[in-house]
RNA sequence: GGAGCGGUGUCCGAGGGGUUUAAGGAGACGGUCUUGAAAACCGCUGUACCGCAAGGUACCGGGGGUUCGAAUCCCCCCUGCUCCGCCA
């Protein structure tokens, strides 16, 4: 077991100005629109600037792809992902070479063009006019052809992944992740623990067979008590997130699909989690990181803006088609549940603290609740397209499979493969735009958080106890048998 | 859902096929003047890609079309405002 509480050198500076101080103002334009509001002096943009997203960013930058070919391409291998960089490097030249033709070409085109201003015999004219006539054939021939490149283009590069940090673990599976890091021990039970269905159905908290027949497996009614503790859950979250000074936000559960594929997802995919609206060309969100990564696409930013930590709060929708099983009784794995995202916009330079520093508000949140739980370092083959690093708190099911470890949340740093797909820069002290780093991280997953605590703080009567820190958020500091 | 009017640069705002190299104004930045500032005056001003550079290409909400040539004309879509309908 290794101690997780490494800090990189970077961090120490950075930390400081990510735990900044919070006001609230709101500034306003003459004509009273909102021009700008000031969450405790993080100044959000009233909303973004839309500009379209660029239709050739991709996961990677072509042009280092290109000079980094060997690594881009060990990195697939490492990941364990289906991805040809050869073809991207040749697809990409053949871009390139097609693109100067063109714009050779659209030159003759505007100064003949330009030619034809003032008055010409007739017979100059004519001839500048057949000119021109062939310019504009040609030029539709080579966009066609550019068009085609790009598109074959863009379907490889969204293929490549994002690069991996060097010391995260290389693996293919989950089991291959390294534990870091132990926070309290396994609970221990003087008498037979049961698990959370067991419970919820004995104390009346969830209903798993009614919401079978209304709206199909894997969904549920919470119930009583269980509804207060979600809704305590969720409070708690947000009163530890605002002193922290995240901006909080409840936001839709809907995104369109280019925000889905801008943070990563591929919601036509074969092996999609993700729900679309028919018709709509817009998805259920899996998460608030769409939402909330996608609250700033088309933004520049000015750098003193950095970092932005932002809050969310949102329902998550996953089909998980395919998983059943002992390992999807229950609350574990569900179509449906409420989720606290934390999520962040950071320089560059500063995303490796950052990413530490969500590491350590789960962490702290967990501690805070009195539940055991482990860090794991993701192997590379269990990172997923986006991420650069990725940290799992699991925390301890005493339900699960007898007793087991059972993620409750995650946190990734995903550099600048978000932003370019979703064209998020700042403004750099040398005056050019630059992609910002974005990470994502979970406080609170209600439905996996509500398995820990009823888990672990069952009592031998069978009733549950709440947490000390949740107690005043719920209003009763114990769940009892009800008869 | 229906009707009408809009969407132009950092902001406001003109322009309705080729004198647009996007007018004019504001702001920001640099300078002159000043003890300092204000005012005035002069200059400058976005993004992406290619290029050592000079320079080039594209961008007037998005996409398509007409034309030798489109911010400008035509079609579709998105979006904002106003009114009507429906609704919690």
């Amino acid at each position: 077991m290794i101690e997780g509480s490494e800090t990189c050198s970077s961090s120490v500076c950075s930390l400081s100005r990510i735990e900044s101080s919070l006001s609230f103002t709101v500034h306003r334009t003459l004509t009273g629109r909102i021009a700008s509001i000031s969450l405790r002096g993080i100044r959000l943009p009233p909303c973004a600037k839309v500009q379209p997203l660029v239709s050739l960013a991709t996961m990677l930058d072509y042009r280092f792809i290109k000079e980094n070919l060997a690594e881009v391409k060990q990195n697939i291998v490492d990941r364990y992902m289906d991805a040809d960089a050869d073809l991207v490097v040749s697809l990409y030249d053949e871009r390139m070479k097609t693109l100067k033709a063109l714009e050779d070409e659209r030159k003759k085109r505007n100064d003949n063009a330009l030619a034809m201003k003032g008055k010409l015999p007739p017979e100059e004219r004519t001839q500048a006019i057949e000119e021109g006539r062939q310019l504009k054939e040609s030029i539709a021939r080579m966009e066609a052809s550019l068009e085609d490149i790009e598109k074959r283009l863009r379907e490889e590069g969204m293929r490549i992944p994002n690069m991996a940090h060097p010391d995260a673990p290389r693996g293919k599976e989950d089991k291959d992740n390294l534990e870091v890091k132990r926070v309290g021990a396994p609970t221990v039970f003087d008498f037979e623990p049961k698990d959370h269905v067991q419970l919820g159905q004995s104390l009346d908290l969830i209903d798993f067979d009614t919401a079978t027949r209304v709206s199909g497996t894997k969904f549920y009614y919470l119930k009583n008590e269980a509804v207060i503790l979600e809704m305590a859950l969720t409070r708690y979250a947000l009163d530890v997130l605002l002193k922290k000074g995240f901006a909080i936000f409840e936001t839709p559960d809907v995104a369109k699909t280019e925000i889905l594929e801008g943070i990563g997802f591929n919601p036509r995919g074969a092996e999609s989690n993700i729900y679309t609206l028919e018709g709509e060309d817009a998805c259920l969100i899996g998460t608030a990181e769409i939402t909330l990564g996608g609250y700033y696409s088309g933004t520049v930013f000015d750098k003193s803006q950095l970092p932005l930590k932002l809050a969310g709060v949102s329902h998550c929708f996953r089909r998980e088609a395919g998983a059943a099983g002992q390992f999807s009784k229950g609350l574990y794995r569900v179509h449906q549940f409420t989720k606290i995202e934390m999520f962040a916009y950071t320089l560059p330079e500063d995303s490796d603290a950052m990413h530490e520093y969500l590491r350590s508000v789960e962490e702290e949140i967990f501690s805070s609740l009195d539940i055991p739980y482990r860090v794991v370092d993701t192997c590379t083959g269990d990172l997923g397209a986006p991420a650069y690093r990725k940290w799992d708190l699991e925390a301890w099911m005493p339900g699960r499979n007898g007793g087991e470890w059972g993620e409750v949340t995650s946190t990734s740093n995903c550099t600048d493969f978000q932003a370019r797909r979703l064209n998020i820069r700042y403004k750099d002290d040398d005056g050019k735009n630059k992609y910002v780093h974005m990470l994502n991280g979970t406080a609170i997953a209600c439905s996996r958080a509500i398995i820990a605590i009823m888990e672990n703080f069952q009592r031998a009567d069978g009733s549950i106890a709440i947490p000390p820190a949740l107690a005043p958020y719920c209003g009763f500091s114990e769940i009892k048998p009800k008869n």
